[in-house]
Order: structure tokens, then C-alpha cells, then sequence
DNA sequence: TGCCAGGCCCTCTTTAGGGCCTT
């Protein structure tokens, strides 16, 4: 899989419509299956962190008084992800944020959003809960630090995104997974994944050759130089 | 004044309703 930003906000609240903040940040940069960098913030709004948020979280008004400014912070994450397609966990809460906060320093994202709560609908559906908690410990995942806190929460979505990739390539036998496919992916019909995954998986594959499409894809570009 | 998200998904649905998931 090419290389993917999976991101991680924490909030004021549930809305940016509803005058809620971003108060932290994180992005795990993965690369072919592994973590090869990260970028983590607090962020300061200029909001008053409320209490229920403050004991979900951890991250009181406090905290962020000594934090870089918001602006500043988003300024970085987006430079730090580039153009890398961006994955989160419930990714509509996120892309809200996401756009809202820099709009708030006149950018705009271009790179597409995936989600791993939909995919995990669609990939593990005897799965108790989707909860991105529940899936870490249901899939024996690592625990990657205190749950509501960005960068614990953005490495446990990352690992969460390695075991879907792993249950396409072994389990469907996908033989590349590339944003594109995830996206396309989550908006299958839960009842017509199985059939999508197997029309790829027929597609990806040379009817003749026995090799991946990308692969043979790759040889004739080499071969043409 | 009082309230305040919203897209997805399932079902006792489709002219709707309610739970899930994120903070």
C-alpha cells in the first residue's frame, strides 16, 4: 500500500458547526504495512476545554494555555502529511474538523478520506462492537498508550488499518490494497462485499499468467526503459 | 426559549425510526 497519513483529532465537542475545537492532533505516516513517522500536538483555540471532555480525555484548558497556536499546529500537520490520502477511524468526525480548522488558516485539504469504521463493518462483522478500542483488543492488536489521546488513538487506528490490509490480501486474497480501493471499498453494500472483493480479486489477477496485474504493469514500464 | 452533528446501517423500512461511532 502507498504511503498513508492516518490521523487522529481531539475535540471540544462533538461538531465544528457547534462552535467545537480541535485541542490535539496526531498523524502516523505508514508505509508498506510499517510506521516510518509521526506528528503529534496539543493545540490552543482559545476555548475552554468542557468537563465531560476533560475527564474523556485528559486534556484540560490548562494544558492548552502553554499549547502552540491552532493555526500554527494545522499549518505543520498539513505540510507534515503533504499529500499522502488520509485514513481515520469514524473519518466523517475527522474530515469535519479536519476542513473546518484549516479553513480557519485558508487551506483546504485535496487528498481523499478513508474510513476505518466502515471498513471494519464490512471486513469484521463478528466483531462485538467497531469501536476502535474494541477492535484493538477483539483483533489482539497492541495497546499503543492512553485511549483519547491523539497520537494512542491514531497508532491504534494505523493498526487497525494493517489488520484489514492483511485480512484483504490473505483472507480475500487481494494482491495489492491500494486508498483507492479502501474507498471504494466502504461504500460497497455490507451484503456485497464478498462479491466486490471477489470481482477485484479476479480482475488483480492475470487469467492467463497467474501474476498480480500491478506486477506484470510494473515489468512493461521496466521493460520499455 | 430551547436546542444544538451527521452519515451509516439495520429493520418490525422504503411516505421511518433508532442505534452506532467519533469528542
Amino acid at each position: 500500500m502507498e504511503r498513508i497519513a492516518v490521523i487522529d483529532f481531539e475535540t471540544t465537542g462533538i461538531s465544528p458547526g457547534t462552535g467545537c475545537r480541535a485541542t490535539e492532533i496526531a498523524a502516523v505516516l505508514v508505509e508498506n504495512g510499517r510506521v516510518v513517522d509521526r506528528y503529534q500536538s496539543l493545540m490552543n483555540a482559545g476555548v475552554r476545554v468542557p468537563a465531560f471532555i476533560e475527564q474523556l480525555t485528559g486534556i484540560s484548558t490548562a494544558m492548552l494555555r502553554d499549547a502552540p497556536p491552532a493555526g500554527q499546529v494545522m499549518a505543520e500537520m498539513a505540510d507534515f502529511v503533504g499529500d499522502a490520502p488520509l485514513v481515520a477511524h469514524n473519518a466523517s468526525f475527522d474530515q469535519k474538523f479536519w476542513d473546518a480548522e484549516l479553513a480557519l488558516i485558508g487551506r483546504e485539504r485535496f487528498q481523499p478520506f478513508a474510513c476505518s469504521l466502515l471498513l471494519a463493518r464490512r471486513l469484521l462483522p463478528d466483531a462485538p462492537n467497531h469501536k476502535l478500542g474494541t477492535l484493538t483488543r477483539w483483533a489482539g492488536l497492541p495497546a499503543t498508550g492512553q485511549a483519547h489521546r491523539a497520537l494512542a488513538d491514531a497508532e491504534m487506528a494505523a493498526n487497525l488499518l494493517g489488520h484489514l490490509h492483511e485480512q484483504l490480501t490473505s483472507h480475500y486474497g487481494l494482491p495489492r490494497v491500494s486508498h483507492q480501493l479502501l474507498c471504494e471499498l466502504q461504500k460497497v453494500p455490507a451484503a456485497k462485499v464478498g462479491a466486490f472483493l471477489a470481482r477485484t480479486a479476479d480482475r488483480a489477477w492475470h487469467p492467463v499468467l497467474g501474476m498480480p496485474a500491478a506486477a506484470l504493469t510494473v515489468r512493461s514500464r521496466s521493460g520499455r526503459r
